[in-house]
DNA sequence: ATAGATGCAAAGGGTTTGCACTTGA
DNA sequence: TCAAGTGCAAACCCTTTGCATCTAT
């Protein structure tokens, strides 16, 4: 029997303010941050659950990035996909996708979904160095 | 001042051995359990040690996926991707890429790499069902 | 009142590191 | 010989979980 879960905390509103006005995918630390502002003694757990919740809820998606921690974005965006800053581990929503991706699946197989990643250095940390 | 790291141990040999007549990328309890057919007293840490090694050394390449493990897998294959069977979980190696992936990244970035990964049903899961 | 939500701390997985011991060259 | 390499355990990082306490309804 898991609960309904639909309490409007505190904890939880921060959590989605956090996200509000945000077009760039959050990961959990930043949320974090962004949330103790409102609500200083949050712990990491809650953040945890709260986006696993958003996430069931469809108010979130979940992003897996190769070898990084995972990110979380507003649902509802249109297709798209990612580049990630190798110097400052900020993660860019790119509009766009590239086309044809099916034509590269083993023969028999039927591709469902992809993803993409692009991985560099963005213009901030361009300057910085 | 960091080794030179170039002397013939058992342990290394083994843990390339996994390797060698393995088209399929192995993660490290994959490589662990073949390598310790040789020899036994095998420790984790020399894995890690030896796939990063091997990494460095360019015999091997790391395949970093969305929310799995890491696998590793000979160097030396020409530029490809990956198709992941949702069903059982296999990692197929895909030909080809697709073109025009710097187009896509934000303004004033440069693009390093990027990754690729195809997800859906592969041709025998397909027959399966 | 009371089930749901929180915070803490402990526990889990995967990976890395510190250190004394072993071994290849 | 003696630095490189190893095994063990502890440490780390990210995430989840157990539990006593708090709180929205």
């Amino acid at each position: 029997m898991r609960p309904c879960r639909r309490r409007n905390t505190r904890q939880r509103e921060a959590i989605r303010q956090a996200f509000t006005g945000h077009a760039d995918p959050l990961d959990v630390q930043q949320v974090l941050r962004a949330a103790r502002r409102r609500v200083p003694g949050l712990g990491v757990a809650t953040v945890y659950r709260t986006l696993g919740l958003l996430c069931e809820q469809g108010w979130l998606v979940r992003i897996e990035l190769p070898g990084r921690r995972t990110f979380y974005e507003r649902a509802g965006k249109p297709h798209h996909h990612h580049f990630l800053c190798r110097a400052c581990e900020r993660l860019y929503r790119i509009e766009g996708c590239v086309g044809e991706v099916e034509a590269l699946a083993p023969d028999g197989s039927v591709v469902e979904a992809h993803d993409l990643l692009l991985r560099g250095t963005c213009r901030r940390c361009r300057r910085a160095s």
